[in-house]
Parts: C-alpha cells; sequence; structure tokens
DNA sequence: AAGTGGTCTAGACCACGGA
DNA sequence: CCGTGGTCTAGACCACTTA
C-alpha cells in the first residue's frame, strides 16, 4: 500500500492534521462542546488514513483540549466550573477532600500592566490589563487573595463584567473564547504583609501560602497571571507528579 | 484480516501485553537500563501485531518507566539524579532556574512506624520503618529539612548505609530495585517549630513551605512518606499543570 | 440499523544508530 | 549493511449511542 512517495516530509502527517485541528481551535471554527467531525470524514478531507487522523486527536485529547465519546463523537472540551476547579485548583482539607472556595469580595478595574506582569503576560509595559481581586472563602472562613491581571485585549469588556463566576477559567472561554489549557505554578511561604493579613482577617505575619501562576493557552500564549495567598489552616495544595 | 474470532475479549489486547510488561519490570526480570526485546519480537513472542505492542509500550513511555531510542531500541528508564531532581524535585531559585540542594547533615535509624506513617504506607502501625533526617542547602544555606519514612521490609539494610547519595530515588532503584513512578504531595505554609527552626538556622515562627508527599511505585503502592520544610527565601516549588 | 469511536491486524517505507 | 523504532496505510470487527 502506499507504494508511491510524492514528497520528503520533514513533519509528520499527523503533525500537520494535529496543527489543522488547533488551527480550528483557536480560530473559532471549532468551538468549545462542538462536535468535530467523524474520524473517517476528516480523513477522506484531509487524505490521510483514519489511523493517522487517530494519533493527531490523541494528542489534543491527552492535552485535555478534545474529549472522546464511544458512540457518539469527539468534542471540544467544555470548561465546567467542576473540569476547572479539580483540574487547575487542587485545593484539598485536612481529611484530603477537595474542596471549593466561593468569592467573597471582589473588585475589577482597568489599569496600566506593571512591570513584572508586563513581563509575565509579554505584554508592553503600561499596556491595559483588567485586575481582578478577589477574597475566597472555604467554608465560611476567608482563605484565599487574589490578584489577577489579564490582558484588556484578549478579554474585551471583561472589566464591566463584575460580579464574575467563581470559576474564571469556564468564563474566559465561553464569554471570551479564550481557553487555558495548562498552568506554571511557584510556590513558597511568606508572612502575611498589611494587605493580605486584612483580607483574611488574620494577624500580619500569620504564614501564608503564595503562589505565582502564569495560565496559557493552546499556544503557550500567557493569558493570566495571578498571585494567591493562601491560609492552610484547614487546607492544602494538592500536587500528583508522574 | 483477523476474520477469525477465537472468543470474545473483556480487555484490550493491549492491556495484556502491558500487563506483562509490569509484570516483568516488577519481578526483575527487566532492570532499570537494560534493553526491552524487539518490538518485532515482542509481537511474534505474544502473538499480537507489533501495533498493539507500540500501544502497551507508548503508555509506559508516557509514564517515564520505558525510554525509546530510535535506532537502538526501548530501555527501562534509569532513575538518573537528574532525571529524579528535575521530575520529581521541582526547585527553582528567584530567577526561575533550577537549583540542585545538598545535603548538609543526615541521620538515619530504624524505628516503629507511628500511625500517621503507618496509614500513609500502608503498614501495622510499629511495623519497622527506617527514617532518614536530612538537611540540605541550596547554595550554602541551609534550606530544607526532610524526615523520611520508608518501610524497612522493602529496602532492607537501608539504615546502614548512610550516607546516603543526595538524590534518594536512584539509590532506592538501583540499590533496593524499587522504583518511584510517581508522587503525591499537599502543600502548605506553617510557622516554623522549634525543630525545623534549628535545623535551618531561623528564628522559631518564620513561615516555612510544608510538603507531605507520598511516593509510589508502578503498581500503586506506597514506598516512602516524606515531609519537608522549605525555606523558600531564594527558592520557589515549580508546579505545571496541564 | 446506522453512525461513532475503540481495537487490531499485516505490511509498507522512513530515519536513525552501530558494526 | 542490518536492526531498531517511527510513520502511515487500508481494512476488518467490536462496543456504544441514538433513532
Amino acid at each position: 500500500m502506499n507504494k508511491i512517495r510524492t514528497e520528503p516530509r520533514i513533519e509528520p502527517l499527523y503533525a500537520r492534521v494535529r496543527a489543522e485541528l488547533v488551527r480550528g481551535l483557536s480560530s473559532g471554527e471549532l468551538t468549545p462542546g462542538m462536535a468535530l467531525p467523524a474520524e473517517n470524514v476528516l480523513a477522506r478531507e484531509m487524505s490521510v488514513s483514519v489511523g493517522t487522523v487517530r494519533k493527531a486527536v490523541d494528542s489534543l485529547v491527552a492535552e485535555g483540549v478534545l474529549t472522546r465519546h464511544q458512540g457518539k463523537g469527539t468534542f471540544v472540551t467544555e470548561q465546567t466550573p467542576e473540569r476547572a476547579n479539580f483540574h487547575f485548583f487542587r485545593l484539598v482539607d485536612s481529611a484530603g477532600e477537595r474542596v471549593l472556595p466561593e468569592t467573597l469580595r471582589e473588585d475589577v478595574a482597568m489599569r496600566p500592566a506593571g512591570n513584572r506582569a508586563a513581563r509575565q503576560l509579554k505584554l508592553d509595559p503600561g499596556a491595559p490589563v483588567v485586575r481582578i481581586e478577589r477574597v475566597r472563602a472555604i467554608g465560611r472562613r476567608p482563605s484565599i487573595l487574589e490578584v489577577i491581571d489579564v490582558p484588556a485585549d484578549l478579554m474585551p469588556g471583561l472589566e464591566t463584567e463584575s460580579p464574575l463566576p467563581n470559576a474564571l477559567y469556564p468564563h474566559y472561554q465561553a464569554d471570551h473564547g479564550v481557553s487555558v489549557v495548562s498552568t506554571e505554578d511557584r510556590l513558597g511561604a511568606v508572612a502575611a504583609k498589611p494587605k493580605p493579613s486584612k483580607a483574611l482577617g488574620v494577624p500580619e505575619g500569620t504564614p501564608l501560602l503564595r503562589a505565582g501562576r502564569v495560565a496559557l493557552d493552546l499556544t503557550g500564549n500567557p493569558v493570566e497571571w495571578r498571585r494567591s495567598w493562601f491560609l492552610t489552616v484547614d487546607l492544602a495544595y494538592a500536587v500528583t507528579l508522574g
């Protein structure tokens, strides 16, 4: 079979199929929740075998961008609050059970990006960002302070959308077509400064878990810079490495 | 092709191939660094097609247990200090560069498992464990206190092997045939109590990043319970979710 | 029954590494 | 040169969903 060579390939065929799918995903042709064409249809359209399509789809399924349902089809993964919370915010209580924070206070405003924000978000210093500050609670106890910067150009109108839903990533996706697919965190312990101390209602100097996070979309583009302070009293940040 | 059905399958064939490989890995037939039989050989031996073998091998490669080298073969992944440090201990400095801690002080002794250790390691309370206490430094500054419990039965003689090498997981594998393939961490911030305070040379109450970790082998069996206290001054714990 | 993804096969050729 | 993994094909049947 396939004894005819057309031209030497540099890049595997499935990579080209994958790139084509990624193109559709970032261009908005394929929107969250939508079913992809059947694998044999894609194969015919792109003049490749089904196995090659499967390999391309496999890689996107592994990254969580697509979801297969046997007998039904392959769908663009929808960022549900459940998925966002369990995948990107793995907070557990002392018994190891996952917990969901809820927002207590929120402040949203437009401002120019600071130097650090600009570097993390790959923006020019002074470019407009939307800053979201939230205090979140586990049970009734204020436990998390979040300061979030988002490029204003990426999500126009975000600054007018307060109050924002509890889980931001599904909102980014549903209302602005921005899908977070990976995050990079840096964790450390700090003594509470005045602002986190007031926000969480604990004495200054209280040890807090501090996280700096950059969230990336499918193309590796930074879409959010977030600094969080966690009061890890009846709360822990869970990480699995494999 | 393959029009003859022998008997209904419940479990996919590649899962049986994978299970067979896992058996070889945990039984010691396949040891770290060793080359597997070629894929077509495995396929013939197990009376399956090469594609099926590939699918089984793929999954173990994805888990980091096997490593492919085109033109050379497939090998059982060797836990090098580099790999262990970069994969399971992602510590970075303020510039984001990875850093390697070195051991300053070490204490190794046999003792009965406490209740928490027994639960985490799935042992009977009082079963013998080897406890390793280490103070580790970044640069010249004492930055990490580690208290590690390992089931004594799993690694006989470990208590006599002090001083232990800097990276423990390669040692577990090379000298005791125990391969760590995944870890589960719980992170929080605490105020330094007397012991960590003395070990790290900081005042009591200094905020420390505290990590509790269980390390698991290929079969999900716990092989180590570790509590660490990090002085995150010029040090951060990096996490990538995707 | 028709359509989807899931598994499996047999065999081709390509790219790399080492004798 | 040969053996290894890497890519790709064409087509079969299975398992699940929906109508």
